[in-house]
DNA sequence: TTGACAGCCGAACGTTCGTTCGGTAGCTTT
DNA sequence: AAAGCTACCGAACGAACGTTCGGCTGTCAA
């Protein structure tokens, strides 16, 4: 057990605030920035904790040797159980699951994603309510059974894509509202890869 | 017309270089980098463009003094109507819903905040999914009128939180489930700040 | 043809940067 | 009781930073 590989160290509270400074700022602030930051006042001391923060990959260098964050620097943790709920840190070892961004579970092609915001309650019993924002990969065809964004009368319309006789159909997901039977060509914009809502 | 104020010219081409280099680094590199970057030899000429950028929006800085992106830095678009489908950007004119990535539409306090995956069906009248991720904010306590993840019975439940004679109960979003009155204190473990879902 | 202006260069300069290195205080381990 | 380790401090230093300022060239209006 003496060949444990034992990693130095690294204060979670540490990642916390730098975490948090960045998300205001959107930058990785000087050495003495970070001391006060941090609550510490060598500027040694912040080199070093640095170094312990690049081993773990939580920051990183530019080529032109600037610090910048690094690949786990944005991983998000998914919460299984309410175990680890109190627990203070308990290290940022291996332990429950990961997420490396929230852009990255949902944009897959990001060069051909776009954001459509939500009008309308035509699809409330697929889970999409007016005002949530539609994570869209942008083609011009679907399959049966997804659900699109089509372009109808010049204006977005999110619906399911379904088959009747040979054509395609946008079928809601309210009753209140009618399928829609497009004379001529449908022109589909893209299919839904995911759905993001801001709370209240 | 002589008192046309005039802004200063910004070039396009030096906004997307350094652009598509804090998409690959995250972070607004030195003047002399951003020199080589935009292909200029004078430092004191990309003072004078950074003060431009500045004055309109797409850079900013730090309370210490560093540089950092501006509000309009991430401008990116929402789709709102079609009409904007093909355009390949046309200039940088004002207007229009914008958005910088996902996960900073949905995370204001990274440090605290989790993803919690989305187990049951007691709120699918809220929009809220089996399978969905939501973004949580940790913090013990909420409104009434908020959703939460609460803790019952060692286990997270995602409801409404709401008050009936002077007590917290929590709502479903579902007739078929029943309110939870819990006896005792009710364990709030964080409130809902978004929701993310993959599509299929 | 003169002058104003815009785009850009280059040197100089004081400031801030991150590194190195030698320290101290407290806790464990032996 | 000594030795070792960890968390941190503080001074020193050369390199890099961003600003200022004067200068050059080309274009356009008067």
């Amino acid at each position: 057990m003496a060949l444990n590989p034992q990693k130095a160290t690294i204060d979670p509270a540490y990642l916390d605030k730098l975490q948090d400074y960045y998300a205001e700022h959107k930058v990785i602030p000087s050495y003495s920035v970070l001391a006060t930051l941090w609550g510490v006042s060598a500027k040694s001391w912040v080199s070093e904790c640095v170094k312990r923060f690049e081993e773990a990959g939580f920051l990183d260098w530019t080529p032109d040797r600037q610090l910048k964050p690094g690949k786990r620097f944005f991983e998000r943790h998914v919460a299984d159980s309410p175990v680890q709920a109190g627990m203070p840190s308990a290290a940022i070892a291996e332990g429950g699951d990961h997420v490396a961004s929230i852009d990255e579970m949902v944009v897959r092609k990001p060069s051909a994603t776009v954001l459509v915001r939500v009008k309308g309650d035509s699809m409330v019993d697929a889970g999409i309510l007016e005002g949530d924002y539609l994570v869209v990969e942008k083609q011009p065809h679907g399959n049966p059974g997804q659900i699109v964004v089509a372009i109808v009368d010049n204006e977005f319309t999110v619906k399911y894509l379904d088959r009747e006789k040979g054509t395609f159909v946008l079928k809601p997901a309210n009753k209140a509202y009618p399928v829609i039977r497009p004379r001529g060509r449908l022109e589909i914009f893209g299919v839904m890869a995911g759905l993001v809502r801001r709370a209240r």
